[in-house]
DNA sequence: CTTGCTTCTTGCCATAGGACAAGACATTCC
DNA sequence: GGAATGTCTTGTCCTATGGCAAGAAGCAAG
């Protein structure tokens, strides 16, 4: 049990040997092949998914058309849009599987019940907002104070797994630039050294 | 009781009269006059406000020295920082009354009381963190899709209540620019029409 | 009334980053 | 292999917004 790939999610030695098992039962193992939707606009989210491997996207199409990076996640991160998973409302937002990715899966139901349930559970998933509401606030305040290179050397240094593996066309949408510039930034940045 | 200012902000009958009047006990009214600080960057915020009257901002000093307005909260709004006080660490803000302003106090102990052992309160609770997070999201797409002037456009249909009594640099560096340059585009909005 | 202090506006110039288009590679598919 | 497609870079020019400094206009205090 406590070998669970979802011991990195949940504090197991907090639940009884019993609630722990159901729990983990109520996950189920997905895959999903590079490109595949899990959420697509206009549906609501019935369920969320903890990564276990690969990169996942969030993105939006802006009113002129233009495809935003939302936020990334991989292994150890929790793939979701809260709002439309909390709030049962359609999701203006889409998640995407930019590699094979394998996830373990959990729907609505079966989270409130825990969420109400097991307090281990509620305070984690509690923790796990807040803390997403935290990094998107720090990337707010990021937008507003600094410049773009500033931002990509964050990027390099907070999220090293990305760059490799995600197009800079996606990248930059993320730190509200072009591909174009962040191409020049990345240009000056090596010139530096 | 029905008529308690907190009816705004919890469904009443979702609770018994017994347990109805200890919540409405455990909230209590204060006051600040302008200017007076809720609360300090480097504390950790051990409550939350409802606001009944008057206006309040959160902001950030940045590296640069630079003060940004990160949010302004009105009546019905509640006045917290959500990552200090749901994880107890201390604060990057500030929360500072624009106005004369009365509010309802809860201390986090008691909110974590509430929060664990009425569901009604745990649920209005989570939708008010999601809410957040949602209006924090649209905000952050804002920044990257919208020019300044929609921004502001924006603004004036959904707080027009912040145009006549928050000083146009707060609300500048809450747009994301300065107040000169908010300056000019207040004056080509006007023009407009 | 006068002296400040803050807020808001305006002018001039500078610059970060966008728009568009073309080329250089790399990758996939037949 | 070659064609098609997608990714990244680069050049030229353009525009939104910033930086700085000087007025103007309101408010507070002596």
């Amino acid at each position: 049990m406590a070998e669970h790939f979802l011991g990195h999610f949940f504090p197991s030695t907090q639940f009884s040997s019993d609630d722990w098992q159901m729990i983990t039962n109520a996950f189920k193992q997905v895959r999903y092949a590079k490109d595949d939707h899990l959420l697509r606009e206009g549906a609501t989210a019935n369920h969320y998914w903890f990564v276990e491997s690969g990169i996942l996207r969030s993105y939006a199409i802006d009113p002129k058309g233009h495809d935003l990076s939302l936020d990334f996640f991989t292994r150890g991160d929790v793939a979701i849009d809260w709002s439309s998973f909390l709030q049962q409302k359609p999701t203006r937002e889409n998640i995407q599987a930019l590699t094979e990715v394998v996830c373990w899966r959990l729907d609505f139901a079966t989270f409130q019940q825990f969420f109400h349930g097991f307090e281990p559970f509620r305070e984690a998933g509690r923790a796990r907002l807040v803390g997403s509401y935290f990094a998107l606030k720090r990337k707010n305040v990021s937008m507003i104070a600094d410049q773009a290179k500033d931002r990509y050397r964050k990027l390099m240094v907070e999220r090293p797994d990305l760059l490799q593996q995600v197009p800079l066309k996606q990248l930059a949408s993320y730190l509200g630039i072009t591909d174009t510039s962040l191409s020049r930034i990345r240009k000056e940045i090596m010139e530096e050294s």
